[in-house]
DNA sequence: CGATTTGTTGAGCAATGTCAACCCGAGTGG
DNA sequence: CCACTCGGGTTGACATTGCTCAACAAATCG
């Protein structure tokens, strides 16, 4: 067949094509990713990268979710960042990994060498901009979840990451009725999500069930949960 | 006289030429920037953007002290970042600013509007590699930051906060006996130390005469801190 | 069916926020 | 020159949140 069918071979199955990185790239700008890219499969609980270690790896993520955490000596940890299929993860003209990165559920990465990677990038730079602007907006969402993690109150954690999870889930599409009862599986257990909320196992589950008793949230399973009203939830995310 | 030496003639005495982003550029960029770039003074409490508001200016910091500040309704607030001296603040290629913008102190700053600046990075790959690595920079500092916020204590906050500080300070260069006894003004009240720590005024005000108290540092005066003992301190800094 | 992981619930406590009083220094105006 | 005010800072008493420790229930997995 012809060159570009054979190049595009690994991206043409890519769930994840339209929304990734490369979404936005020509067929000669992917060729010159294709070159490099290849599948990964990385089971729960694996580690993708080593805060301190060489930063030699970058790429997409294709499914599965990931975190990104920050753990000082002691057993204190906190999730500052995870990632979901379409997001870009590693750091081009970085020297150290700063974080680890810990796949939560089994997943699918399109992994490149950093150095060929930086090559692409300064060849195509549209593919930079992109990279700058999903930076950029990595930046805006971390110091948001700063106030959040600084000032709010574990109710309002609570309730605004029920709200972000949905939102989400939303996007993969079940809502029968806009505004009517959703349910979705949290990717994260009750631990992950206290890692990433800033607080404690106990207090996540506490204020789960207060919710639940609230008649506003529904929990079906360990994992599932229903939204049962959303407004009287988004009302606990901003109350003082 | 030559061209040049007219284009450069307001970089020519930018106090933070070879440390803000300008400073790797040739003579033809900073040509172009200059056409564009404008000084500009604000005072102590004044704005410099709104969050929300359209982004229409970035730049860099001359001299002085901004915050970058989340804001919700209610009086809480948080600072997210601080700028100072050859710090880049804006943001190209984004729609809304996400966060005011607020100067501590009297400053000044070279302004660029941002169309302007955008069309300035289309043409010159150089300077906007160094805006990504800037970027990334940032990105970095604001996820360690949300590990200080969730996950330590007042005690390692304050002794944490007080290191970083007397670093920037010490990059001005006044420390008699390296390990010796060094002391600096805070560009900071007490309470926007709280507001970056995500704390309370009180419980500032109360580490620091811990602190005090212990002989760690010393209160030569509300905004000068003495770092007596820079071991015990970052002991303190990491201690559980 | 045990073993292990995950989640829930309760009781007590410690850290930190809240409220309030007070101090100090810098302006300001009489 | 002095009294006043105002913003910043310190300190104390108290309330509250959320963490710690502990027991148990539920789900998952061999």
């Amino acid at each position: 067949m012809t060159p570009p069918l054979t190049c595009t071979a690994i991206c043409a199955d890519c769930a994840v094509r339209d929304r990734a990185l490369c979404g936005s790239l020509d067929d000669r700008e992917l060729r010159a990713l294709n070159a490099l890219g290849q599948r990964r499969r990385v089971a729960a609980g694996q580690a993708v990268a080593w805060a301190g270690d060489e930063a030699i790896l970058c790429g997409n993520i294709l499914s599965g979710t990931l975190k990104l955490v920050a753990g000082p000596a002691d057993g204190r940890e906190q999730i500052v960042g995870l990632l979901y299929p379409a997001d870009f993860f590693g750091q081009p003209f970085g020297g150290q990994t700063d974080f680890t990165i810990v796949a939560l559920s089994d997943a699918e990465l399109c992994v490149f060498p950093r150095a060929g990677f930086e090559r692409v990038l300064d060849d195509h730079p549209r593919m930079e901009r992109l990279l700058l602007e999903r930076t950029a907006a990595s930046l805006r969402e971390a110091r948001r979840q700063m106030l959040v993690l600084a000032r709010q109150s574990a109710a309002e954690k609570v309730a605004g990451f029920l709200l972000d999870m949905a939102a989400r889930a939303g996007d993969g599409g079940c809502c029968a009725v806009p505004g009517g009862p959703l349910t979705f599986d949290l990717p994260l257990t009750r631990g992950q999500i206290a890692d990433v909320l800033g607080m404690t196992i106990e207090t996540v589950s506490r204020q789960l069930t207060r919710l639940k008793n609230a008649g506003t949230i529904a929990l079906p399973g360990p994992r599932a949960v229903t939204i049962r009203d959303a407004a009287a939830l988004a009302a606990r995310a901003e109350a003082a």
